[in-house]
RNA sequence: GGCCAGGUAGCUCAGUUGGUAGAGCAGCGGAUUGAAAAUCCGCGUGUCGGUGGUUCGAUUCCGCCCCUGGCCA
């Protein structure tokens, strides 16, 4: 008699891949809870544009991490990781199985491997050095970098803004290098959590599905959501938020910086190359199981392979097996 | 039918005063630790429309042909 963790399943793939659609055929026939992977769908009001799985869907079967912020809010890996760890205990409770959806790579990173104990982010740090960034240059934090953390400094490319910010700031408010503190990163996820990754072969199938929905967005009124968030008129184009994939070119149609049909082309353009990215991450991970969504019967062996990770765990309080 | 302007990378174009060519976008590969749908790095051989001619050598100059757009009949 061995006290077992009960297993935790993920469904990852490029976007548009159809993750959302598997997960809910699986739910109609396992007792699972959705948490979604996604740095999108975490906001209110953008529904169309992230594809937020919708009342039906949401009524059929519980979703989390939908919904959470406002679009002038910001998310983090590291804040999903700590959410997810408290959903998944939670949703073992009740009894069911935790099903995580999703397409943000760095999240499930963050969550699987685990991250280091930093600290959050600083708007006032942040301000600080982009003040001195726009006096001295990037190239010149970046040497002020090598100074305070050479680890670090080699591995970040000069011209990484994003990446110079993010080291210096952790130097700054901890007085510690970011390459040394990034060394113990404790494990948030216990238990097996077998991955399954949707990858459409040959890349011009997902191609043609990302031109064909991001013209569905456009015809349910991708535009009028993005119109809407403009109005607000607290948001701005540097907000997280407004950097999304779709949002960010709508935007700049709205702020008149080109037509719509440039917007909608770049929109898809954009959503092209974060498959990409999101394909490079599934290639460099080898506990990843690649499934072409297309095949025929590709669902139900999937299916049939969820059922041999859950058997014996699914009944009564989940998580003890003989 | 005549005149003019073009036909060069998947697209939009630049260029070679004759020595077989390069940008942007797209695409592809990679990195990725609290912004990640973000941010960054790397990758450019293509009958230079076809065919004859001039030339040591033509994508470049000349002739003819084909195609596209515009103007005139």
């Amino acid at each position: 008699m061995t006290s077992v963790t009960a297993p935790v399943l993920i469904l990852t793939g490029p976007t548009a891949s159809g993750k959302s659609d598997w997960a809910m055929r699986l739910a109609q026939q396992w007792p699972v809870e959705i948490i979604c992977v996604d740095s999108a769908q975490v906001f209110r009001g953008m529904d169309i544009g992230t594809a937020k799985p919708g009342p039906a869907a949401r009524s059929a079967v519980a979703h989390h991490l939908l919904d959470i912020l406002d679009p002038a809010q910001t998310y983090s890996a590291g804040q999903f990781a700590t959410d997810a760890v408290a959903l998944i205990s939670q949703i073992r409770a009740r009894g069911k199985t935790p099903l995580l959806v999703g397409g943000t790579m760095l999240y499930l990173r963050a969550l699987r491997q685990g991250m280091a104990q930093l600290p959050r982010a600083s708007p006032a740090v942040r301000a600080a050095i982009d003040a001195a960034a726009a006096l001295r240059g990037w190239p010149a934090l970046h040497a002020e970098l090598a100074c305070l953390d050479p680890l670090a400094a080699q591995r970040i490319h000069p011209n990484d803004a994003q990446r110079i910010q993010r080291a210096l700031e952790v130097c700054r408010i901890t007085g510690h290098a970011l390459s040394q503190l990034q060394q113990y990163n404790p494990a948030a996820l216990q238990g097996p959590a077998p991955m399954w990754a949707l990858v459409p072969e040959p890349r011009t199938v997902l191609h043609e599905r990302i031109a064909a929905r991001f013209n569905q967005m456009m015809a349910q009124g991708f535009l009028d959501e993005v119109r809407a968030l403009y109005a607000r008129g607290d948001l701005t184009a540097e907000h997280a938020s407004m950097r999304a994939v779709g949002y960010r070119q709508l935007w700049e149609y709205c702020a008149g910086q080109c037509t719509l049909t440039e917007a909608v082309q770049r929109g898809v353009f954009a959503t092209r190359q974060l498959a990409k990215r999101q394909l490079t991450w599934l290639r460099g991970d080898s506990s990843v199981r690649v499934v072409d969504p297309h095949r025929p019967g590709a669902f139900e062996s999937w299916s049939l392979e969820v059922g041999v990770a859950l058997r014996g765990f699914i009944r009564g309080s989940g998580a003890v097996v003989e």
